[in-house]
RNA sequence: ACGGCAAGCGAGCUCAUCGCCUCGCAAUAGCGAGGAGGAAAGUCCGGGCAGCAUAGAGUACCGUACUUCUUAACUAGAAGUCUUUUUGUGAAAAAAGGAGAAAGUGCAACAGAAAAUAUACCGUCCUGAGGUUUUGGGAUAAGGGUGAAAAGGUGAGGUAAGAGCUCACCGGUUUUAAUGUGAAUUAAAACGCAUUGUAAACCUUACGUGCUGAAAGGUCAAAUAGGUCUUGCUUUUAAGAGUUACUCGCUCGUGCAAGAUGGGUGGACCGUUGGAUCCCAAGAGUGAUUUUGGGACUAGAUAAAUGAUGAGACAGUGCUGAGAUUCAUCUCUGCAUGGUACAAAACCCGGCUUAUUUGCUUGCUAUUUUA
RNA sequence: GGUUCCGUGGCCGAGUGGCUAGGCAGAGGUCUGCAAAACCUUUUACGGCGGUUCGAAUCCGUCCGGAACCU
């Protein structure tokens, strides 16, 4: 599946896909480096895995109290991740990623657009020297 | 026609592209079906279900409190009853409350003479001394003043002045009778009737209540330490442990050996969505609700699924123009805006509370006009 | 998901129905050649709403905000 959903773009965004496993989850809060940027928080951390990068998308409940805005943020995030998911270079080995969002503002998608796209632009994930 | 009050209903639709979750067919390509609420919320109550505990009795804690009924159950609901308050011209409606203060204890600040076994500051009246405004004794509680609250109210008689002291009316308490399943209502008689308020203060009476919550709990491969249970032998007699708040009462009790059971794992699966379910019809009941018959299956995720983009129709809103008219408004055309409020299931139900926009329907009713 | 607790001036905190203590901070003054310290004076409060009561920070209900625990 991984060969050829790179050669051609897909825009699926799965639960394989997904990050889920509460052990892994445990290991990037506690291991993986982060920075932030506007109204994102972004944590990695290189790990070899099957499928190459699973992915986490959060929201915290200490800014937005509605599930409601909750849900909306997080669909907007997985909307963009979905649809430009080869923005994001995939790495040999393969890495956990935490996208939260950390503003105190409800978000627009033209936001989200915007920043996402210089944001995945910028990640730093084919120079080793994060680890 | 336009207002007011109350109750109820609905909450976006269609198409295309790219995607998410579950199930079925298939076999990992794909196809088909389904996919958030009236409050899913707050967690304020009550249950189902599950596990643990449990010989028994009593007490405490906690909860409830007008009556009758409904329900699986309830601080819920229905119908009634009494009191208080509020709104309204009206029709009427809404809200709150209800065992016991004469079982007992406590509290009632300040003010006031006195704050609960009544009392006497200013007063009123009688009287002694004194002699022209002072004082002693007695009677009284009508008036003043204080306060949230002052010991039935009004009027007449009566008196030295007064007073339920006596009488009439009103209020109150008790008893009896009638009606009602009952709360209670009505009527009569008696009692001259000091004994306030607070139980969302302690408390008394009656009734009820075991504890913990699905992160409960169960199943699954391999290996074994400790623990637990059973059996056998042995030691000890009083500290302790258990009986999930306490007391009585009851049970166990130390070490060794054998046998059985089997912890943890951020894992997987079950629990997990067919249920006190929903809809319709007929019957019973004032009603909540219930009986019978028929039909339907309607989310099941687990760092947690419904979205994004584009187009269209139809409500609504604003502006311009035209027409009608009871001059308030209505209808039509065009343009712009445009799906908006409160808000996301997490084992499942019944209620309560809180948040909330717009439209529609029904009932009652004020005002105006016409017949 | 469940359970429990807490909201008192700018900050910390006492308060068993009857005028909301105290400390720090702020402002003004006294003292001093000027400051500090000390002393005096003063400003600002019971999370919101409703109820019980003559009277509520306190008692009851509800909403809002915050914290902790189970895991």
């Amino acid at each position: 599946m991984s060969v050829s959903a790179l050669s051609k773009p897909s825009y699926t965004f799965s639960k394989s896909e997904r990050l889920h496993s509460k052990r892994k989850i445990e290991e990037l809060f506690k291991k993986g480096s982060s920075f932030n940027f506007k109204f994102f928080r972004v944590i990695l951390l290189l790990q070899p895995l099957a499928l190459g990068k699973e992915v986490l998308i959060s929201v915290p409940k200490k800014r937005h109290k509605l599930a409601v805005d909750r849900n909306r943020i997080k669909r907007l995030i997985r909307e963009f991740y979905r649809q430009n998911k080869q923005l994001v270079a995939s790495p040999s080995n393969g890495y956990l990623m935490a996208i939260l969002y950390i503003s105190p503002q409800m978000p627009t998608y033209e936001e989200v657009v915007t920043q996402l796209t210089v944001l995945f632009n910028r990640l730093p994930i084919d120079k080793a020297s994060i680890i």
